[in-house]
DNA sequence: TGCATATATTAACATATGCTCATATTATAT
DNA sequence: ATATAATATGAGCATATGTTAATATATGCA
């Protein structure tokens, strides 16, 4: 019950507290590496097993799949299973919503 | 005159160019660190002089000159002289919004 | 000019990060 | 049970990053 973070009013001026501060630290940390942007953005249309995210981004596999941890303990991917292959996709609307604006912001720059 | 990136129109399935793709990065980067957070958050309402910064976060003079160059390449920040006295405050919008977002959404979490 | 205040810069250090190779795991089919 | 395909994991390495102490720079003022 009593679980509720500080500032939830509309005063939000105070130093933030611990926790918010890594959240939103590991947050955006997850789209500060290019690896990491490229997979997010190869995700924005449609799910890919790990292997052909590799191929379509020149990656290894070991490399993908250390990413794709990453990102899957942030919660910003999720898969599914079909056999032996796991099929990725974004899981959080408000990471890909911010990573689209980025983007567009950069490339209109 | 033929400056215009890649990825203009409706789109965006195409690889990211390299440049987008630093510019991205580096933009989220920017947002990944707890003391960088902690200095962007301050700004939000009012400017500071770096000695205010320090005081205010705890922070040493050297650590928070440091991460407002960081800052201020990325035109994240900018500041105004009065004597010797420099006063920083934010200097983007989209950016200072995303991380207000940011924070408010792992407030509420 | 000389001094004080505020800020910037440099170099050193410890830690974090990302990639790679090699190997382990998991599921499936024979 | 064995083999195969897909993915995950661990260790090692090079580089990036953030903090610090010490020092330099710049501005204003007596």
């Amino acid at each position: 019950m009593e679980e509720h973070k500080e500032n939830v009013g509309k005063e939000n001026d105070k130093e933030l507290d611990e926790e918010t501060l890594f959240v939103v630290s590991q947050t955006f940390k997850a789209l500060s590496d290019p690896t990491r942007i490229r997979i997010l953005h190869l995700l924005f249309h449609k799910e890919y097993p790990v292997n052909g995210i590799a191929e379509n981004l020149q990656l290894r596999q070991s490399t993908v799949s250390h990413q794709l941890r990453f990102l899957k303990n942030l919660r910003l991917v999720k898969y599914r299973r079909e056999g032996t292959t796991l099929y990725y996709s974004h899981d959080d609307e408000h990471v890909m919503h911010m990573l689209k604006q980025t983007i567009d912001h950069a490339c209109h720059s």
